[in-house]
DNA sequence: TTGTAAGCGTTATCAC
DNA sequence: GTGATAACGCTTACAA
């Protein structure tokens, strides 16, 4: 039993092989009726278009390559919900490549699969352009930059500036003495990313504006292991130094190990020692921690548009699409 | 500048098209001599062929669907690996499918990406062949399990049975207390594995064998917070009944967290407490973790054989490869 | 508004 | 061994 073919569709609908096509790309000339008949017959088939097909007379792989980083917090998951969504709708297929460093990187651009199948990218966290241009990929694919800014790209992000000032001007309003926790991105200098740099900035003109200093700052690399030695050292100071205190942790990662800490030296969460995390992860509600919230799906979602715009012939200049994140206020602070 | 095709080719390598092709795909019958002129005309253009008109002519896809779970140990990375090298070498796509949960499947399986894309599937860890029988995908692709076993399906796997009884041969050795920490795993009836009970019964048996009993077993999630939790709540019973004893984590990262305990309590590690972990993660060496090594890359490269054969026609009864785990001893235990 | 027909770049099937 | 040439299932002019 063959697939049915869009002749069949036709055949059975009574009407040509062009006009099937146009109702399948929602072509706007196709009368009412017609369309009805046509839809009906593929119905009645259960035909679906045979994608392979379509790219080779299109001309185009209606295929968008997605480039992300194999940090499986929940982030990317719903990041690439939104992105599905999007390209869904538009009738593109997404293709995955988890990035972990630059050996994986190599492996996709050696292949020939990035370079045929995606008719535009979209790169995550990181900005991987200056890599693909100097490799000459194809004749430039539209990209668009997710959770990254770069003012030569397309680009939607969540605004860490912003979010770093909230929950400066959130800190700022405790007594007792202010610590902060940040990431250290190291790896390859390709994967490199601003959002810490940018919650960092944020954080500290907020305690600026409120003529308030920090009493210290840590840097932690992003793993559990030493998420817990940072947030040990952290409280070390913070007891001999006096309590209580207020800590920024710039991921909900590291605010996660810091209440364990509290919990463990039997410090009170949210009066001897008050936490603010960023990121607002599924755990986060549950443990009443208070942290940013970033519309992630939105992210997504907004991305792909921008993309599809440019695949839909858009020419202007690089758009920037900005996300205010939401404090969300729980025990923890 | 168009992108040259197989015409452009044989034009240039003065032949026909059919015996590009046949060069292209690895046909033997060709002479070396043309055979190498169209080479160096392949290479002279630059010429890559295009994927879409290869699938659309050859009636299939060339693509094979992978689904995985967003675990993102090493493990998953490492997989991808072995199973990309192989299908590279065959010709074929890997379209990366990150499954969470249910709903991430169902989405996949609603849109006709994975219908259509794909001449065959892997799908590593979970045993999702009933759910595609029920949605009677396509005609029922050929299939493969990795990193699990079925015993109707093509499947290349670790016996995590004999890693668990190298684990409990080499911790009977040691005199004072034997435990056990296990992984569970909840989740959908449909994402299920049975990596973790395998290595339970592997272990309890070589306990069995040796005439050794154990203290106590404990169950924890798999997430750094419940392992803390886990690791605390050993460690008490442990110190209460007396040192030194020797715990089986049944993961690496579960092991981790008991590396870290020890270390809080000031007791001393591989003679206090004797730490056997699982899976040799990448920071097992640095940390002096006592585990067992798995082939990843072997498992994943035997398990795109497996598929590949299949998709030649092999109709034989379902293949099981089993891959023998490694004892690294270091200094935990 | 709709049908017809010419591609799209391969593979597969013939002859030679 | 190798070269024509007919598919493959769609999109997209161009006509009607």
């Amino acid at each position: 039993m063959r697939k049915p073919t869009i002749q069949d569709v036709a055949r059975r609908a009574g009407v040509g092989v062009g006009t099937v096509s146009r109702v399948l790309n929602n072509h706007v000339a196709v009368k009412g009726a017609t369309r009805e008949s046509v839809l009906k017959a593929i119905a009645d088939l259960e035909y679906t278009p045979n994608p392979h097909a379509r790219r080779i007379a299109g001309g185009r792989s209606y295929t968008i390559s997605v480039l992300l980083p194999v940090l499986t917090t929940e982030f990317y998951v719903r990041l690439l919900d939104g992105l599905e969504t999007a390209f869904q709708e538009a009738r593109y297929d997404v293709a995955i490549f988890p990035l972990l460093d630059r050996s994986r990187l190599e492996r996709y651009l050696g292949s020939h699969t990035l370079a045929y199948q995606a008719d535009g990218l979209v790169m995550a966290t990181y900005n991987l352009t200056q890599m693909f241009h100097e490799r000459r990929l194809r004749t430039q694919q539209p990209t668009v930059l997710v959770d990254a800014f770069a003012d030569n790209v397309d680009s939607s992000f969540m605004d860490n500036v912003a979010g770093g000032r909230m929950a400066g001007e959130y800190a700022a309003q405790f007594s007792g003495d202010l610590y902060a926790v940040w990431v250290e991105t190291e790896l390859d200098q390709l994967f490199t990313t601003r959002v810490f740099e940018d919650r960092r900035s944020g954080f500290m003109s907020a305690l600026d504006t409120a003529g308030r200093t920090m009493k210290a700052e840590y840097t932690s690399s992003f793993d559990s292991l030493a998420a817990r030695n940072t947030a040990a050292t952290v409280l070390d100071q913070a007891q001999a130094s006096g309590l209580p205190c207020t800590v920024f942790a710039s991921a909900d990662m590291l605010a996660g190990a810091l209440l364990d800490e509290v919990r463990l030296r039997g410090l009170k969460i949210g009066q001897d020692v008050r936490v603010i995390g960023f990121d607002d992860q599924p755990w986060a509600a549950e443990r009443g921690l208070t942290t940013l919230h970033q519309p992630v799906e939105s992210m997504g979602y907004e991305a792909a548009q921008l993309l599809l715009s440019r695949l839909n012939g858009y020419k202007g200049p690089a758009r920037a699409r900005r996300f205010e994140p939401r404090l969300i206020i729980r025990g923890s602070a």
